[in-house]
DNA sequence: CTTGCACTTCCAGTTACTGGAAGCTTTATA
DNA sequence: TATAAAGCTTCCAGTAACTGGAAGTGCAAG
């Protein structure tokens, strides 16, 4: 397929897709005409690459993730320890994103847009806060 | 407080902390020796731009997100439906952590190094997948 | 009193895109 | 079949969000 049905699937802009070939994470195949022609798994990878760029890691981090996969030289132990080290980071940003939201559903339910001056919210959007 | 200590307490760089000073994040006072002095309220709203930005939210974002506290202009509606659109983006934020932790778990579990041709792992790295 | 560390500003470099020009290919319409 | 529009190509420049380093000042400890 064309790169702007594999930027549809993927949701990312094809601009971004070509700058993904560039710096190597991966490489469609060529038709005749000159057209970069993506598979399935190549739409795969973008989807990934787009859930993980917007979930705050950096793109070497998704090179190392997507390495988890295909990579038929690594050990598994390796493989294993990199993984558990994105669980733990995952699992830190999942406790983050859930204490967001519930700031921001208290600030829905109990905020009236009066501000009083003494509104918590900044302390509960900030995490718990150290008092020391 | 100085900009170290302040540092230490947000979790985020000193240089970080100036330039978002420079973009208008934040106002520290300054000592009579040129020094920033950062409050408590400063550390709070550099502890919520720490995580914000860690989860994928952009600057500009976080900017509408920390005009939520302290804006005594903004109309209660328009509060409320800001915080309501962050509130969506946030449940799909995760979600899609949640997936990716699922997927990186089987892995850990599945998987041992042998890297099948046919391991789906990526199907599942990249979400549900859409098969039109 | 001087060594060293933290702070200051300023400017240059990096990462990860993003926009636009110039040109070729394909597709839709007259 | 002509031709216009849309989609693709490369290349180069610009932006966002930092990040590193130089040059200089403040301050606390030995």
């Amino acid at each position: 397929m064309n790169i702007g049905t594999a930027s549809e699937k993927s949701g990312l802009p094809a601009k971004t897709i070509r700058y993904y070939e560039d710096i190597g994470l991966l490489r469609p195949d060529r038709a005749d005409n000159g057209y970069r022609d993506y598979s399935m798994s190549d739409v795969h990878r973008l989807r990934f690459l787009q859930r993980s760029r917007s979930l705050g890691f950096s793109v070497e981090e998704c090179r190392q993730l997507l390495s988890l996969y295909g990579d038929k030289e690594r050990e598994s132990a390796d493989v294993k320890a990199l993984a558990e080290t994105k669980l733990t980071e995952i699992d830190r940003k999942l406790a983050e994103l859930t204490e967001l939201r519930n700031t921001l559903r208290h600030l829905v339910h109990n905020c009236h847009g009066d501000s009083r001056p003494d509104c918590p919210i900044i302390d509960g959007l900030s995490g718990r806060a150290q008092t020391q």
